[in-house]
RNA sequence: GCGGGUGUAGCUCAGUGGUAGAGCGUCACGUUGCCAACGUGAAUGUCGCCGGUUCAAGUCCGGUCACCCGCUCCA
């Protein structure tokens, strides 16, 4: 498959991979009968145990064994401990966290330019007294801009002002008259600037039945991380877990997305899988690389490779505010044939320094430092000292609906050789049915053990995925159907099964078809779905 | 948020102001002996939604919603 990644992905229709998303039942828009809903989509029945099957992936090689059973840089198994946090929470964690502050800003557009600027970045100038001539926006602190407003200017009066001649003003002090005779920063026509306009990304509640709105505010969790950082105490007071340790969520978070895009990539309901990991910072940038290299290695294994998936270290300016001081920032990037050649982020790992708990402890008046008893100098009876410290945070986070659509894109296979034209090629573990059973033909007693077989895998892997008995129409309709399921093994009941007791193991990928015997198929199947 | 495009059956799409269509899929019955076989039959539509023009609107006009593409945004 790496041989010819290239052609498939130039070959991948992301028309066609939606299609057939719908058509399956792996995704639904939302709301679809009253028309939708921006941004939103639900997940069918394949869909929801193929998320499922990827959260519990995640959750089992993360959480329960503790990247997979890898010594982490330390030497010493990696220890994870779960929670499960609120989706709203008090408002302060969100001005603790930056959210609300930050991401506030009135913002005005340029119709002319279509430039996006910040309302609180942008002045105003025109001729002192002069209520009805033209204004020129420009930029506050940028000379080059400031230059140009005035030059706009002088043209306009047909003179050179003195400088004495200029009234400066913050463009939101103006109403919307006169922002109808205002120019903006690179626009020629007047009037194209837009009233200053909210774009908080954060979803507001109101809590309590007879809440005010205003004063009974409150968020949808724009990310899951928070609720890991503010319960960083509790874990600790409550959990013989020492640092370094990590504690992982997964968990919908909510972004009103200025623009949803590119089917369910940019959500603005979606499902994250975080992990807060905490260490000595000076052991931050080893578990940095650790975790960046481990992440990689756990999409590969998922089915993710070759040159669809790459591991991008972030430049220095690109750094988010609280990595500045870290040990960086990488995404792992899937190439999706909506944005290849370009790369869209599945996951990033970040060294968010002690930012997070630092903020915490700022806003809540709540000690967030950590007693580390394995450290300090010794005292004479032989135990160290002990240090206090805020711990550093390496956050290794994954988008979980993006995964998803990796995965499914991964997995889609035009092939115009096969009957069903394409086929999804999901890896094993994570294909929502996990095997078909079907009698070659409704008769002769085939129906009854093909019945049997699948009550039997039925009882065996139906915790990990759908077992499908299909007895209706030609075989060959019914494996086409599994081709487009992603279903990786058939098992089909002939003849010779009924003299015999062997069946046909018809394999997804390879098209081959090999006779094993009725009682190895359990162990067939237990070991390619690596139970 | 701006500009362009699209919206008709589960999917892919035809449809010239005058009776709502095709292929595939789905379902039933028969047949069928390893890759969407075949036969017969069936179901599936307020033509995205709302309004307007008209004797008459899937078709023309306006608005709106959703999706796609390009900008913009993306802590």
């Amino acid at each position: 498959m790496a041989d010819n990644a290239t052609d498939a992905c130039d070959v991948k229709s992301m028309d066609d991979i939606m299609a057939l998303c719908k058509r399956r039942g792996f995704i639904y828009q939302a709301s679809e009968i009253y028309g939708g809903v921006n941004g939103f989509w639900d997940y069918g029945p394949l869909g929801s145990q193929l998320k499922k099957n990827l959260r519990d992936a995640w959750w089992n090689d993360v959480v329960m064994l503790g990247c997979g059973g890898k010594p982490g840089p330390d030497g010493k198994p990696v220890r994870i401990v779960p929670v499960d946090t609120c989706i709203i929470q008090n408002p302060k964690v969100w001005e603790a966290s930056g959210h609300v502050g930050g991401f506030n800003d009135p913002m005005v557009d340029c119709r002319e330019t279509k430039s996006r600027y910040r309302a609180d970045h942008l002045k105003c100038l025109g001729e002192k007294g002069d209520t009805e001539g033209q204004i020129y926006a420009y930029i506050e602190n940028d000379d080059a801009s400031y230059a140009s407003a005035r030059k706009k200017l002088d043209r306009y009066k047909k003179r050179a002002l003195s400088d004495a001649e200029i009234d400066t003003c913050a463009l939101t002090e103006l109403g919307n008259a006169e922002l109808a005779i205002t120019v903006g920063p690179d626009a020629k026509e007047v009037g194209t600037l837009t009233p200053p306009r909210a774009f908080n990304l954060m979803f507001k509640t109101v809590l309590g039945a007879t809440g005010d709105a205003e004063i009974d505010k409150a968020y949808l969790r724009p990310e899951t991380a928070q609720g890991i950082f503010i319960n960083f105490k509790n874990v600790v007071d409550t959990t013989r877990v020492g640092v370094p340790f990590g504690i992982a969520q997964t968990g919908k978070a909510f972004r009103n997305e200025v623009t949803p895009r590119n089917f369910t990539f940019r959500s603005r309901e979606f499902e994250q899988m975080e992990i807060e990991f905490f260490c000595h910072p000076d052991e931050a940038k080893a578990w940095y690389e650790f975790w960046r290299d481990w992440r990689m290695a756990w999409w590969e294994s998922m089915g993710l490779k070759g040159e669809n998936l790459i591991l991008r270290e972030h430049d220095r300016d690109e750094l988010a505010h609280y990595a500045k001081e870290g040990a960086g920032t990488s995404d792992i990037e899937y190439r999706f044939p909506f944005t290849a050649p370009g790369y869209g982020e599945l996951e990033g790992i970040a060294d968010r320094t002690n930012f997070d708990l630092k903020q915490h402890q700022e806003h809540s008046k709540k000690k967030m430092e950590y007693h580390d008893t394995t450290r300090g100098e010794l005292l004479p009876n032989g135990q160290p000292k002990g240090e206090w410290y805020l711990p550093h945070v390496i956050e290794p986070s994954a988008g979980l609906d993006r995964g998803v659509l990796a995965v499914l894109c991964e997995a889609f296979t035009p092939d115009p050789e096969r009957p069903s034209g394409v086929v999804m090629k999901l890896h094993p573990r994570l294909s929502p049915i996990k095997a078909g059973v079907f009698p070659l033909v409704k008769k002769d007693g085939m129906p009854e053990v093909a019945e049997k077989l699948r009550a039997e895998l039925h009882q065996r892997f139906g915790r990990l995925g759908a077992i499908e008995f299909d007895e209706k129409q030609s075989i060959g309709k019914r494996y086409a159907r599994m081709d487009e399921a992603g279903c990786p093994f058939c098992f089909t009941i002939d003849g010779d099964t009924m003299t015999d007791q062997t069946v046909t193991v018809r394999d997804r990928d390879t098209l081959s078809q090999e006779r094993m015997g009725l009682d190895k198929v359990g162990d067939f199947l237990a070991e390619k779905l690596g139970v």
